[in-house]
DNA sequence: CAGTGAGCGAGCTTCCGCTTGACTT
């Protein structure tokens, strides 16, 4: 008998389906040897030795694999191929040690081809690796642990600092800033409508049918229908301007016209109502689109949140049960590549499905973007293109199946054809023997061949124009000036937030949902509508952090740090030095920080004085959110809760609904009237429900189990 | 389900990354 260990359960599963009997498979469920939580458990005396103990949550694991590899003939380590699963094989070779055989297996997605060469070709643990996984654990561990109870002592108890939360906490903060010191810009578009000359032009209609015929894409029938033309150039000058700000993290840039007021732009109103408007050009063009690439963790959880506004966490805890269930692949991934088997299923189910025009020549192989990817596992897909998401809306519920429903869509669509659009952009002339000519602007476009999106209708929608002709007068019917603001650069959602880590190489798949919890937990943010604000405490810990610390608390930190790991990985150089050289800084920094003084955070005052000293009230964030307290705090201890209120009244008394947090953090709704009336729900539409049907929520509960 | 900020000074808070259940509704 041999034993395979592996990190995923589930992946254990499938493992057993490809092997024969004499092969025993487990998983290790991830790291099995950590660092102790309640001490730093790094010597930084003796070269930084690190205390690796067997993590709680897996002394059971360990003595069921110790039990089992006694009566191995030999042992496989097949954990992850990336850095932290050449570390769990060194910890399990560590742990179960001693005359054993062990060898090293490593494969990047879960075929019997792939498996079976992978165990044809058994390798050692890369010692080298391991080093790498070390420094990169013990330099977190020096961070956090160094930084958290710096921020204890200085602002307040209970915060932490880590190389990855305050980076995120930090883009969230510099994007404040630089909403608030966003000029807006004033300025004008103009939207001229144009109808064309039924009665002159019928005779010429004939003509244009030829045109017509070789044209691939139909325009509408000539109609008396008005057409929205838009400015574009007075005089030959283009009126379009765009304008680029610097952000901490990356260039925004907004697009302007020249026409900056009311006034200017009822000149050329006034103007323009002087005009005659002739057709000056018609251009087509053909343009490809290409599918986009399948799922990495990032780009799924950006979707679900964009498409459906799930939470980087309950996106994963859907995809955590679909994966347990065999409908996708591993979904902790940061790889585009899809196993060759899986592509040619995909096209042949799509040959069959929609025709031989619907795949490529040439299957599509994607490459990733991001160059500290370690594409372990394969891009996000379902393991059989054939099944359903009526499917997997009887075995696991709607939710799951939408989820399913986007990820098959990108993965089908990722091997499909171009589609191809036609594009007409018709110019028009407004001119007359006075001075300034204007040049206005249409752009109409067709779907010639729908491709890809077929099965991925997304931004799908023609705007088709009428047939017009070169030299053809136009009748004027409106003109419509609209006043816009150059909007400020937008704050961080789920989407973007993961968006920005993963391009910077901050955090990994399996860590970009925890981070986003962690910052909120410890209210540094708060949301609004989905996007993130920073909290007083949030902007206080932030620019201590930048301040005094701002070579960790920046982007470039984790990019060096990443070059230094693969130096040692790659290169063979040693490990203790590299921490060394970070570490001794570090330190003296640290000894200078202690003794400054402490942080204050900001409060904010509500424009109302305190009923006990006539001081101001503030509003402070607390361990459990905000609360209203006096500004003498702690000459007066006068407090009050912080009232959020909803649009929703409390059915048993009829008084306000306000938002509330349970002693564990979670949020709740509530009667404002409490105590007298104890009426509280989890969510607000269970409130809309709750008057009429509790039969209905119980319902609703007993079938959505099954 | 409904706490809060400092200090008094017990004992404790905290990192990142790899995995699931065990919890709650």
């Amino acid at each position: 008998m041999k034993l395979v260990i592996v990190e995923s359960p589930t992946k254990a599963k499938t493992i057993g389906r490809f092997l024969g009997n004499d092969y025993v498979i487990r998983a290790s469920m991830g790291h099995v040897m950590d660092l102790p939580k309640s001490k730093l458990g790094v010597d930084v005396e003796h070269d930084f030795k690190p205390e690796f103990e067997i993590s709680a949550d897996k002394k059971k694991t360990i003595t069921e694999l110790k039990k089992l590899a006694k009566d191995a003939d030999g042992i496989i380590l097949a954990t992850d191929p990336d850095r932290e699963g050449e570390a769990i094989s060194a910890h399990i070779e560590e742990l179960l040690g001693k005359g054993k055989k062990f060898v090293r297996a490593t494969f990047h997605e879960i075929t019997q081809d792939a498996i079976e060469n992978a165990l044809k070709n058994p390798g050692v643990v890369n010692k080298q690796l391991v080093d790498a996984q070390t420094a990169r654990r013990v330099l977190d561990r020096l961070v956090g642990y160094k930084l958290s109870p710096l921020l204890w002592q200085k602002v307040r108890r209970g915060l932490s600092a880590g190389r990855v939360q305050s980076v995120a906490l930090r883009l969230i903060v510099e994007r404040e800033r630089e909403i608030q010191k966003f000029n807006k810009k004033e300025y004008w578009t103009i939207t001229i409508s144009l109808s064309q000359n039924l009665s002159v032009v019928a005779s010429e209609a004939k003509q244009s049918k030829i045109t017509n015929e070789i044209a691939a894409a139909p325009a509408a029938p000539r109609n008396d229908a008005s057409t929205d033309f838009e400015l574009i150039e007075i005089n030959g000058e283009k009126i379009e301007m765009s304008e680029t700000f610097k952000l901490y993290d990356g260039e925004y840039k907004v697009s302007l016209t020249n026409i900056n007021s009311k006034e200017a732009a009822d000149k050329i109103d006034a103007d323009l109502k002087t005009k005659i408007f002739t057709v000056s050009d018609i251009s087509q063009k053909e343009t490809k689109r290409s599918p986009q690439m399948p799922y990495t963790t990032s780009t799924l959880q950006q979707d679900a949140s964009r498409r459906f506004g799930l939470s980087g966490k309950r996106t994963m805890s859907l995809a955590q049960k679909l994966y347990e269930e065999g409908f996708i692949t591993y979904h902790r991934t940061d790889s585009v590549n899809m196993a060759t088997k899986a592509v040619f299923q995909i096209r042949d189910f799509v040959k069959k499905s929609f025709g031989e025009k619907y795949i490529p020549e040439k299957p599509r192989f994607y490459k990733t973007k991001q160059k500290l990817a370690q594409e372990a596992h394969e891009a996000i897909r379902p393991t059989n293109v054939s099944v359903s998401n009526e499917k997997v809306d009887q075995n696991l519920g709607p939710q799951y199946a939408k989820l399913y429903d986007m990820i098959w869509r990108r993965a089908v669509a990722s091997q499909m054809s171009d589609a191809i659009t036609q594009s007409t952009t018709v110019l028009v002339e407004a001119k007359s023997d006075q001075p300034n000519t204007y040049l206005l602007k249409t752009t109409g476009s067709v779907l010639l061949f729908d491709g890809f999106l077929k099965v991925n209708p997304f931004g799908l929608g023609d705007r088709k124009l009428p047939q017009f002709e070169s030299g053809e007068k136009l009748n004027l019917i409106q003109i419509t000036p609209i006043q816009h603001e150059t909007p400020p650069p937008p704050r961080y959602n789920d989407a973007s937030i993961v968006s920005s880590l993963e391009e910077e190489g901050i955090g990994r798949p399996s860590t970009y949902a925890t981070i986003i919890s962690v910052i909120e937990a410890r209210l540094y943010i708060e949301r609004l509508q989905g996007r993130f604000i920073p909290t007083s405490v949030g902007m206080a810990v932030n620019d201590f952090l930048v301040k005094n610390f701002s070579d960790i608390d920046d982007i470039p930190f984790t990019a060096n740090m990443e070059d230094e790991l693969d130096a040692i990985a790659n290169d063979g150089r040693p490990w203790v030095p590299m921490i060394r050289d970070f570490y001794t800084p570090f330190e003296k920094k640290l000894a200078i920080v202690k003794k400054a003084d402490r942080v204050e955070i900001p409060t904010e005052e509500i424009g109302e004085n305190c009923p006990k000293d006539g001081a101001p009230l503030v509003i402070r964030v607390g361990r459990f959110g905000k609360f209203i307290s006096c500004k003498n705090f702690p000459n007066c201890d006068y407090k009050r809760a912080y009232i959020e209120e909803t649009n929703f009244i409390c059915p048993k008394d009829g008084g306000k609904i306000i938002v509330r947090k349970t002693k564990k953090g979670r949020t709740f709704y509530g009667c404002s009237n409490y105590p007298k009336c104890d009426f509280a729900v989890w969510k607000l539409s269970d409130l809309k429900r709750g008057a009429e049907g509790e039969k209905t929520t119980k319902k609703r509960k007993s079938t959505s189990k099954k």
